[in-house]
DNA sequence: GTGTTGCATGGAT
DNA sequence: AATCCATGCAACA
C-alpha cells in the first residue's frame, strides 16, 4: 500500500486490482500490456499460462510439450491480435525461436506478424542451455506479455513519456535498473516484466556473457527479454538469449550498420515463407555495389553480418554455402574470406547466376534470412526502383523510430515493416539513407570518376583544339586525299600539308604600311587588307571591313592584273601562283596558306614582322617573304646565327608556322620561357654559333636550336626531323615539351639530355638515336626535336 | 586476349 | 585512429 495516495495508480485489466505503477518498489506487481494499461502478475499468469517467453522453459519441458505450446502461443497471438494465425505466426517465435535448439550459434529471430496488416517482427535471442538452466526456476514467473495491437506507435520513451511526472519511474533508479538488461532488448517498443532483483541480477550477468541485439543508441535498454519489433507496436515475445559462447564478436553485431539491418517487406516475407511455416529470421540485407553485381561475381559481406549470420570459417576457402532464393531454387556459394588489414574480409562467391536470376543490379538491395527450424538461408532481392520512395525515412527501415510517425506505413499505404524498433530517428535515417546513396555514388562518381573528368577536361580541350585546326584548314590544292575511317569516322588524308587560313600576300604599298592582299572566295578578285588583318580561310569581299568600297564583289578590283602579276611575280613560285589565279581557284598552295596562318600566328600574338623582314631578302637565294629565321631577324645584324645560304626549307617555314598557329594562345608564355633558356644556351653555344660551314650535324642541329630558340615560333617545329612534312603529331605534345612545369616536358628533356650524353660517350650518330627513341617520329619526343632547356 | 583470383589500396565510416 | 569495404590490379590460368 505504498503510495496509496500517491498517483501512478492503474488497474489491471483483468480483475481490477489496483496496482501502483509508478515506482521501482511495484514494478515487479505488473506488467503492462501493449495495448495499454497493466495487468497485474497473477492475471498475467493466469492468461498465458505459458512460460515467460522472454525465457524460454526448459527443454525438458518444451520437448515434452512443443505442440502445446506452440498452441497456445498461437491461441494466444490470435487473440490478442484478433486475426488469424498466418503461415509464419503459427509459430511464433516465442516458441519457434527457441526452437529448443541450443545452438552456441548466435541468432537472432525476426517474427513477422501480419495482423492489421502491420508487419510485426519479433526478435528473439536464443537461450543458450546453460543460460536456460540458469534460468530456470525464475523462468515461469517471469511473463511478458506483450499485446499486438494496431494503435498508434507508441515505444517505452513515449509511454514513460505519457505518463504523469509521479506516474514516470524514478530515473535514477531506472535507469540503473535499465542498464542492468541486455542492451539490445532495447527494440521493444512497450514491454514489462516483473523482475526480482535476483532475475535482473542475472540478466545483468548474461548481458555481460552473452549476445545483445543490433543496439539502441538512444532508447534506454528495457527490462526483460521481451523483444518487439515493429515500427515500435509492441507485440509478445521473448528474446531468447544465448551464451557467450558464440563464436565471433557478438557484441559486434550491436554495431551493425543500419544500412545493413534488413528491411524486409510484407512482400518478401511471404515470398520468403512460402507456404511453409517456418519462422523467417532477416538477417541482413545489403545494397549491391558495382562490384558486387559486376561479372566477378563476388559479393562482398559485410564483416559483422558474416560472423554474425554465416558459419565460422578459419580458412580463407571458406565454406560453401547452400542459399535458397525466393523461388526455392538452391544456389551454392563459396563463402569465404580474405585477410586484409589484419582483419577479413568476407565473400561470397559464385552470386552471379543468382544475382541475374533475381535480375538485381548495382543499387539494388539483396537480404539474408533464415528459415526456421530448418536453418535454411534465404536470399531475397529487392529492385532498387520498387523501393518505396520514402524508404529510409519512414519505417520500412529496420530500426526505424521516426517520432511522429505513428502509422508504420509508406506513402502508398502499405504497411511496412520495421526490423528493429530502436531509437532511430529520423535524422539518422535520413542520414542513413543519405550515406548509403551517396555512397553508392561516389562509387559511381568518386574519385575515378574524377580521373574521368579530367581527362574528359583534356579531351575537350583538345576537341576544340581540333576542331578549330579543322576549322581553318583546307585541303591543299589539287590534291586528292585517300580516305579511311577511324571508328566510323572518314578522315581525309592529304599527302600534301593543308592549306590553313585564307592565304594572302603580305605587301607593302606606296604609303609604306604592311598590308595583305587577299583573294575574295566568290569573286576572286584580289582586297587590300591590313597586315594584321586575321582571315578566315574562307573570304569574301563582303568580309572587307577595312575597305568598305571595296565589300562588294561588284566593285573592281584594286589591282591591276600587272599590279597582281608583279606582286605575284616576285614570290619564288610565281608561276605557280598565276596559275591558280588563272584557274580562280580558292585553293592555293600550302605555302601561301602557311604563310598566311604564320601571319595570322603572329599579328594573332601581336608580334609584328620587321617590314624588313617581309620585303627583303637576308641572304642569297632566299626567297621574298621568307620566314625563316634569318629572314625575320632584326636587319641590325645583331644576329648572325645563320648560314649565308638558308637551309630551311620551305616546309619547315611552313612547319613553324603551322606550330605558331597552334600554340598562339602560349606563345607569350614560351617566348619568355625560351628567352630565358636561350639565352643561357647562346653562352654555351657560341663556339657553335660562329661555324658556318662544314658543320658537323651536330652543330647544324644545335644551332637551329639556338636559332629557333630566338624565335620561340621555331623552337620546335624547325627542328623537326621530318624535313618536307609537318608532323602534325607534334603538336598534341609541344606544350607538354615546353612546359617547364610539365612533368612529360621535363621528363623529355630529361630523356634528351640522357641521350646526348650516351651519344657523345658511345659515338651513336643522333640520326641513329632519334630512330632508337622515337622508331615512328611520332609522339614528339624525337631527339632533335625536343628542346633543350 | 580474356577471365579469374587473391591481395592491396585508400576513401568512407 | 582504427576499421571497413569498394575497387583496382597484378599474377595467373
Amino acid at each position: 500500500m505504498f503510495h496509496l495516495n500517491a498517483s501512478g495508480w492503474r488497474c489491471c485489466e483483468s480483475c481490477g486490482k489496483r496496482i501502483h505503477c509508478g515506482c521501482i518498489a511495484s514494478f515487479h506487481m505488473f506488467i503492462l500490456l501493449d495495448a495499454g494499461g497493466i495487468e497485474c502478475l497473477s492475471c498475467a499468469k493466469n492468461n498465458i499460462l505459458t512460460p515467460n517467453p522472454a525465457w524460454p522453459p526448459p527443454p525438458h519441458f518444451l520437448s515434452s510439450e512443443p505442440e502445446r505450446m506452440k498452441d497456445i502461443s498461437t491461441r494466444n497471438w490470435s487473440a490478442i491480435t484478433g486475426s488469424g494465425p498466418i503461415p509464419w505466426r503459427q509459430a511464433p517465435s516465442l516458441f519457434n525461436c527457441s526452437s529448443f535448439q541450443l545452438e552456441s550459434q548466435p541468432r537472432m529471430a525476426f517474427e513477422v506478424d501480419m495482423s492489421d496488416g502491420i508487419d510485426r517482427f519479433r526478435i528473439c535471442e536464443r537461450l543458450s542451455s546453460s543460460f536456460l538452466e540458469k534460468k530456470e526456476e525464475n523462468s515461469f514467473g517471469r511473463l511478458i506479455y506483450g499485446k499486438l495491437t494496431s494503435g498508434p506507435f507508441e515505444s517505452v520513451e513515449d509511454r514513460i513519456a505519457g505518463l504523469s511526472k509521479e506516474e514516470q519511474p524514478n530515473p535514477s533508479v531506472n535507469v540503473s535498473h535499465l542498464r542492468s538488461f541486455p542492451k539490445n532488448d532495447s527494440h521493444t517498443s512497450k514491454l514489462s516484466l516483473a523482475a526480482s532483483p535476483p532475475f535482473r541480477n542475472e540478466v545483468n550477468d548474461f548481458d555481460q556473457a552473452s549476445a545483445t541485439l543490433l543496439q539502441s543508441p538512444s532508447l534506454p535498454t528495457l527490462v526483460g527479454k521481451q523483444v518487439c519489433i515493429h515500427n515500435g507496436m509492441d507485440s509478445s515475445g521473448e528474446a531468447q538469449v544465448r551464451n557467450g559462447k558464440c563464436r565471433g564478436d557478438v557484441r559486434g553485431r550491436n554495431q551493425l550498420l543500419p544500412r545493413y539491418w534488413p528491411r524486409i517487406t510484407d512482400k518478401e516475407l511471404q515470398q520468403i515463407s512460402g507456404t511453409s511455416s517456418s519462422v523467417i529470421t532477416p538477417l541482413f540485407e545489403k545494397m549491391l555495389s558495382a562490384s558486387d553485381a559486376g561479372r566477378i561475381g563476388r559479393l562482398v559481406l559485410p564483416k559483422k553480418c558474416a560472423e554474425a549470420y554465416f558459419p565460422p570459417i578459419s580458412q580463407p576457402e571458406g565454406l560453401p554455402l547452400k542459399v535458397h532464393d525466393l523461388k526455392g531454387k538452391e544456389w551454392s556459394f563459396q563463402f569465404r574470406f580474405w585477410p586484409n588489414n589484419n582483419s577479413r574480409m568476407y565473400v561470397l562467391e559464385g552470386i552471379t547466376p543468382c544475382i541475374q536470376s533475381m535480375e538485381l543490379q548495382a543499387g539494388d538491395v539483396v537480404t539474408f534470412s533464415r528459415l526456421e527450424p530448418e536453418g535454411k538461408l534465404v536470399m531475397g532481392g529487392r529492385k532498387a526502383s520498387t523501393a518505396p520512395p520514402d524508404q529510409g525515412d519512414k519505417a520500412t527501415l529496420a530500426g526505424d523510430k521516426i517520432p511522429g510517425d505513428d502509422s508504420g506505413k509508406n506513402k502508398s499505404g502499405e504497411v511496412v515493416t520495421n526490423g528493429h524498433v530502436k531509437g532511430v530517428t529520423k535524422k539518422e535515417i535520413l542520414e542513413n539513407k543519405f550515406v548509403v546513396r551517396s555512397k553508392r555514388k561516389n562509387s559511381i562518381f568518386g574519385l575515378k570518376s574524377k580521373r574521368l573528368r579530367i581527362d574528359n577536361e583534356e579531351m575537350i580541350e583538345l576537341k576544340l583544339t581540333c576542331n578549330q585546326a579543322q576549322g581553318i584548314m583546307r585541303p591543299p590544292p589539287e590534291n586528292v586525299p585517300s580516305v579511311f575511317a577511324v571508328e566510323g569516322c572518314e578522315i581525309e588524308e592529304f599527302e600534301n600539308a593543308p592549306i590553313i587560313g585564307r592565304p594572302t600576300i603580305p605587301a607593302i604599298d606606296r604609303f609604306g604600311e604592311k598590308i595583305q592582299w587577299v583573294e575574295c572566295e566568290d569573286c576572286f578578285k584580289w582586297r587590300k587588307v591590313p597586315a594584321n588583318a586575321l582571315l578566315p580561310s574562307r573570304w569574301t569581299c563582303s568580309e572587307n571591313i577595312w575597305g568598305l568600297d571595296r565589300s562588294l564583289c561588284s566593285t573592281a578590283q584594286q589591282l591591276s592584273t600587272q599590279q597582281l602579276e608583279d606582286i605575284l611575280s616576285t614570290t619564288a613560285d610565281v608561276s605557280k601562283k598565276k596559275k591558280i589565279t588563272e584557274q580562280n581557284s580558292d585553293l592555293v598552295v600550302a605555302q601561301e596558306g602557311l604563310d598566311a596562318l604564320a601571319n595570322l600566328a603572329i599579328q594573332a600574338e601581336g608580334v609584328d614582322l620587321p617590314a624588313s623582314s617581309q620585303t627583303k631578302m637576308k641572304h642569297a637565294g632566299h626567297k621574298l617573304n621568307c620566314t625563316c629565321v634569318v629572314c625575320i631577324q632584326p636587319s641590325d645584324g645583331n644576329n648572325p646565327k645563320h648560314k649565308q645560304i638558308c637551309d630551311f626549307a620551305d616546309s619547315e617555314s611552313l612547319k613553324h608556322r603551322f606550330s605558331s598557329l597552334m600554340e598562339s594562345s602560349e606563345k607569350k608564355q614560351l617566348a619568355k620561357e625560351a628567352e630565358s633558356a636561350c639565352q643561357k644556351l647562346q653562352v654555351d653555344n657560341d663556339t657553335y654559333l660562329n661555324n658556318d660551314i662544314g658543320k658537323s650535324s651536330l652543330h647544324q642541329d644545335e644551332e637551329r636550336q639556338v636559332a629557333c630558340l630566338d624565335d620561340p615560333d621555331e623552337r620546335k617545329s624547325s627542328v623537326s626531323p621530318l624535313k618536307g612534312q609537318i608532323d602534325l603529331n607534334i603538336q598534341p605534345e609541344r606544350e607538354d615539351d615546353l612546359s617547364p612545369g610539365s612533368d612529360l616536358g621535363a621528363m623529355k628533356c630529361l630523356l634528351v639530355d640522357a641521350a646526348e650524353q650516351y651519344r657523345s660517350s658511345s659515338g651513336v650518330s643522333r640520326d641513329l638515336l632519334d630512330k632508337q627513341m622515337q622508331p615512328d617520329g611520332i609522339g614528339g619526343a624525337s631527339f632533335s626535336n625536343c628542346i633543350l632547356p
